[in-house]
Formats: C-alpha cells, structure tokens, sequence
DNA sequence: GCCGGCATAGGTGTTTATACCTATGGTTTT
DNA sequence: AAAACCATAGGTATAAACACCTATGCCGGC
C-alpha cells in the first residue's frame, strides 16, 4: 500500500516534530519533509513530489499564503491545508483564493486531522465547522447594518492595521505603495466614521469584520 | 531509573498531542498527564504527583498565570515552565512573579527543550537566550526594581486610549497635561511591547484590561 | 530620614497617521 | 459609449503618536 506522503511548513520547530510523529504513527501517512519556512519548501517541491502540505498560515519572511500561491504555481496538483491558530477571515481568504484544500485549527485533535488529511487527499475539501460558524455568523451579521461596504481591498488593508501592522508595513505585504495604503486607510476611516486607529478596531470588532483572539 | 514525570496544559490539541510524543521519545522523560485547561490540571496535581509542568500562558479562561499561581499555591515544589509563542515583557514579568522555572519558545526545538526539562529538573533555571536578551536590553539603565504591572493610572490611560480618544482627550478628561498622558503612554507601550496604539489594544484585549463590546 | 515608585510635566526630535488634492488604467453597470 | 466604481499612486500639508531626555513633588516602606 502507498503512503499518503506529507510535508509541514511551520516556524515553530516543536509543533512541527510533535505533528510528525502524530502524523508518523498512523499507519498510512508518511511525513517526508518538514522546514521552518517557505523558501525551503518551495526547493524541496521542485524536486520531490508530495501528497499533502500541511501550511502554518503566520509565518515570518514569507507568509503561508506566498507559500501556497508559489508552490501551487510550481505544483498545480499538490494538496495544501492550512493550518491556524485563530478563525480570521482574511487569512481565511486569502487562503481560499490562494488555492487550499481546507483549514485545520491548531486547537483541533489528531483525529480530526487525520480525517482532513484522508479526506483532502481523497480530493475533497476540509473547513472546520468553527470557521464555518464564524463566517456564516459574520455574513449575517453584515446584512444587518451597516450601509457603507467596504471593498475587498479595504478589508485587507483593515485586517493588517487590526493586527498592528503600519501603513508601511502593510504596504510591504500587499506590494503596493505606502501612499495606496494611506488612501485606503482614510477611505475605511470615511466610511466608518472612526477618527483614529482605535476607534477604527472598535468598529471593527463590533461589525464582526476582525476577531482580536 | 525513576523517570522525570511531566505534565502538559495547553489548550491546542494537536501541540499537545506532538509534545507528549517527543517527550515520550525521550527514555528518561515520561508524559503522565495532559489537558487543555487549567481547571483540570489543578484538580489532577490535588492527587498525583508531578515533576515537572509545560504551561502554556495564552490560554482561555484560566490562564497560564492564573493556573500556577494557584499550582504553586498547592504545590510549592512544583517546577513550571512556561511555554509561549510572543516575547512579551507583561507576560515574562507575571510568569517569573507567579513563580515558573523556565521559558521555553514554541519555536524551540526538540533538543533545548529537553535540556530545559532536565535543567529546571535538576534544580536550575531556563531562560530561553531570546527572551533574555530581549529583557535585558529592556531592562539597561534600569534597578532590580520589578516593573510587573500596569499601575492604576496606567490602566486608566489605557481603557481611554481603547475607547478611541486621542492623548488631548484624555489630557482634558482627566485633567492633566498633554505630556503626562504621553510619558503613560510610552510607559505602557514598553511594559506590554506594543509598538502602537492597534497592538496596545489587542494586548489589552487579550489581557482581559479592556472590552469591546 | 532616605530611597523608590508614581504622577506630574516640559523639551526636542522623528515617525506615523490623517486630510486634502490630482490622476490613470481597469472593471462593471447602465 | 458613458458613467460609476475600484485600485493604484503621487503631492502637500497638519496632527498625532512615539522616543528619549530631564525634573519635581508626593507618598510609603525601611
């Protein structure tokens, strides 16, 4: 019987050995590679075909979701899930967009996991019900109020600045220009009628648009 | 040979689950007990003894701090390492008060982990090189003076700063300069290591100092 | 009585955010 | 095809936040 073969992308090197040998111990998987980060990974694909990658989403240099849109480019075929540690909708996303196959929580159990696993590589999708919820809850709640939408892109640049990033910065991760992120800034702030940062992120956490947990 | 007994909170699942094997690798280590909460942990140390503790410190509902104050409390002679993912100086400050042996990085590897185990074990201290070079250049000019907390007109600062108003607000609410509420500012953003208003409050947040809703 | 922590406040910078403006290429809608 | 909207980006400001410095008066512990 073939092994499902399997690598992890992850920075932290105790998750990682811990996953693989709960990965390692069920009979059918085979975890071939494991790296703290994507430009590794994105060598090893070239060279080494695999089944599943599990992808950490928060990652320093280059993000999960850079990681999956350069690999599936590579490997159109390769099966990514995401794996994160909180419910986020843009990470979830970009994710999405980027091309993954589901999302596991950290939180979530090794039977879980094997499931997700069996069932990505068997060509189905995995989403956990959590972030299912969350996102079903976010859409309704979004319906209900709120007469100015924000597009897409805002919500992008809304999401970066909830999580403390600055203009400069977010421009660096979005490649655009610090002065494309400023325009979007004051157009979220119009919109919301914050006046500042702050009250910005208390907007946005009682439109369910960030999740601060 | 009596192995080390270890037990593991945390309230991800599959880190856990990954911990327990690699420590279980190890053939003088042996993981007898783990959880998700502190809750159950502190019941489970009333009847079984334990060496030593991984303690997560960003937990939901008790946290980490929380769950070895009251350890300790218990049991004094309990060894506590704390494991964390940030390098936050409110967080080291209250684990090292609360009374924990060591700091380990989630991004350790296998291999400085078990030495923290062995070294807290035996009597020692672990202080991952990270953190205390982050402390300590934090920490240059300063006395042996524990700066722990946040002090009341901090929080107070604080809480204003969550809701939204800018420094001449706050200088006008609570009557004093302009100035005053920007050196309480800067003193927070050092004590929490925030670099902004956005990362205070998610701090703040995830410290349960403020709500938003 | 001394010392440390705290709240107060001023000085002097740099960096970041915010407020306006114009402008262009690309979609989608009408 | 025109209109509307969007993402992009530059210019020019001011306002606010942040960094690092000194300093003083008050209070509590030793």
């Amino acid at each position: 019987m073939n092994k499902i073969h399997i690598a992890i992308v992850d920075d932290h090197a105790l998750f990682r050995d811990g996953i693989r040998m709960v990965l390692n111990q069920i009979p059918e998987f085979e975890v071939i590679y494991d790296t703290s980060n994507g430009h590794d990974f994105i060598d090893f694909i070239k060279t080494t075909p695999v089944d599943i990658v599990l992808m950490d989403i928060e990652m320093p240099s280059l993000s999960g979701i850079e990681t999956t849109l350069q690999s599936l480019e590579l490997k159109p075929d390769l099966k990514v899930i995401a794996l994160t540690m909180y419910t986020d909708e843009m990470h979830y996303m970009q994710m999405m967009k980027a091309g993954v196959k589901g999302f596991i929580l950290k939180k979530s159990n090794k039977f879980q996991l094997k499931q997700a696993i069996e069932e990505v590589f068997s060509g189905g999708n995995c989403f956990s019900q959590e972030i299912i919820q969350k996102l079903a809850s976010q859409s309704i709640g979004k319906r209900a109020n709120d007469p100015d939408q924000l597009t897409d892109r805002e919500k992008d640049v809304l999401n970066l600045i909830c999580k403390g990033l600055t203009s400069k910065e977010i421009a660096d991760k979005l490649f655009i220009s610090i002065k494309t992120v400023e325009v979007h800034r004051a157009n979220i702030l119009r919109k919301t009628n914050a006046r500042n940062t702050a009250e910005l992120m208390i907007w946005a956490v009682k439109n369910n648009l960030i999740t601060l947990e």
